[in-house]
DNA sequence: TATATATGCAACTTTTGAGTTGCGCAAATT
DNA sequence: AATTTGCGCAACTCAAAAGTTGCATATATA
């Protein structure tokens, strides 16, 4: 498992359409092919993409796929980014002080 | 500008490690260049599609480059993401309702 | 049982992107 | 002034990824 790259997996503007798709509500790959203008193929590549870095997880219906949004997945971007959020707070905080600085020299 | 996608950007692991590296510390592309084992054109190039994202800027002095991390930038990252927090805060409560409803069975 | 539907897999083409080599320009050094 | 150094740009190669067509399989439906 974890063939495929979670950064490598949004960096695609189709998948994270579906991404954002499937976080309302499980779809089908047919129902996924039919919101965008693209082959059923084309969409069960994403759907593939998606599913090896567990972004989404199948649920058998019959002879149907419902794909659901994998939560728990997206949350290894969080953590990798929260080593920037240190970061943005310290520059932002800068930028206030530089502010308050010219302020008070009015 | 923004001639780059943020997210592509960021899909690259070379890019990656180059934005850890710049939020410690401003580096010249030689620099950066040091760091990993590629030629300077190739981290160049890196640089030339985080720049166009506004992901680094640069501050130039004498003939060398310094580049920056763009904390502001690494935000809209967060901005999309946040998209799907509620999505997994549900999920987790849903999942903990699960389990305190099985503790409580037994 | 025959047929239609939903899906995944494989082969192929086309596009994109990472990395190299070579070049030119501007700032430092001699 | 000549040379070295730091950098960006352009052309090229090569590998990966997006999308297509065709096919196989399994589940429904007639």
């Amino acid at each position: 498992m974890m063939k495929q790259d979670i950064f490598q997996a949004i960096a695609d503007p189709t998948r994270r359409a579906i991404l954002t798709l499937l976080a309302i509500q499980a779809l089908t790959p047919n129902a996924m092919a039919e919101k965008f203008d693209m082959t059923r193929q084309a969409v069960s590549k994403h759907i593939k993409v998606l599913y090896e870095c567990e972004l989404i997880k199948p649920e058998q219906s019959g002879r149907e796929i419902y794909y659901h949004f994998n939560a728990k997945k997206m949350q290894e971007f969080d953590h990798w980014l929260s080593q920037f959020r240190q970061n943005w707070e310290t520059q932002f905080n800068q930028l206030d002080q530089l502010l308050t600085t010219i302020k008070e020299q009015k």
